[in-house]
DNA sequence: AACTATTTATAAGA
DNA sequence: TTCTTATAAATAGTT
């Protein structure tokens, strides 16, 4: 698709491969959208350049689309391990507060968004001091901050009691809890 | 590149949209493998069909590709330059980009929020070991974090270039970035 | 970063 | 699905 014809094999010049990188990187880009669109597909790309330097693409987001995929490609090696006894509590409490949670964050996100726009809208007409504004968003920032963790705290907590039930604690978990909430 | 120009828009034909799925997401795949061997760069691609059918190309292998993206991901600190989401058709102004970025945020937050209702499902189940799920589970907590966050600097960023344009940092802003991300 | 001669991908048709 | 082919799109080499 060139001046000329080449061989698919490794372009020896270092300029000529960052520029053949920068352009097909762009174009493998490019189809990968437009097939997400035509046909509603999930995509996710991810290149290392020459330099190794990383790029992605997703529709709706690499980790989503990665996931769905590991998630398969485990399951179908699953080794189902006979695990033992069953004392599962099984209290459909825990799944109605995740969703309850869920709502919750869902709505809050979406004001402190619509109010971020807001005041993005009106700094660009300069009718608002920007000191205003900025102490402003960075409420914002903070209790949008504070409901998503507590969100995810509620998720950690539930599966964290399942844990104790069964084991030792790993540990690891705990340390993603207490690292929160720096704010 | 075909016999007649098309939107880049969802066909609607089922059989359509099948066919243009079939030899799009070969062309894609060969482009893919072009550009790997061209320029020694390592791609991953993972494609769900119409009919939700994966489909994968790795080189060397998607799993060694993803593991490298994801390791980095959760090592860098800010930053989440060369990202592209779907349905981008251009570049659009701030605000476009803010409601892209909340969508991609609830999706996100939607799709975590039912893989941790599953997880805790199953492991009520018993039927897969407690430590790969609390690996996932951190790791669900990890990304779903980070895309918040990225979310709070993506506002963030936009409204600390609006007031670079106007007036001297006032510094708190940036303050309030680099405390973020921990992990 | 642009340009453009060519090659390559592909939409429609069989 | 596979092949054919007219046409649109990507890109190699150039400026």
């Amino acid at each position: 698709m060139g001046r000329r014809k080449i061989e698919i094999t490794e372009v020896k010049d270092p300029n000529t491969k960052q520029v053949t990188f920068s352009k097909r990187r762009t174009g493998l880009f490019k189809k990968a959208n437009e097939l997400s669109i035509l046909c509603g597909a999930e995509v996710a790309i991810v290149v290392f350049s020459p330099g190794n330097k990383p790029y992605s693409f997703g529709h709706p987001s690499v980790d989503i689309v990665v996931d769905k995929f590991l998630q398969q490609e485990s399951a179908s090696n699953v080794v189902k391990p006979n695990v033992d006894e069953g004392n599962s509590s099984s209290n459909a409490d825990n799944i109605d507060a995740l969703n309850q949670q869920l709502s919750g964050v869902q709505t809050q996100i979406n004001e402190e968004h619509k109010k971020a726009i807001e005041l993005d809208r009106r700094k660009k007409q300069q009718d608002v001091t920007k000191l205003t504004h900025n102490k402003q968003l960075q409420r914002s920032y903070i209790r949008i901050q504070r409901k998503v963790e507590d969100y995810l705290d509620a998720i950690e907590v539930s599966e964290y009691m399942l844990l104790l039930a069964k084991e030792p604690v790993i540990g690891v978990t705990k340390q993603v809890t207490t690292k929160r909430r720096k704010n």
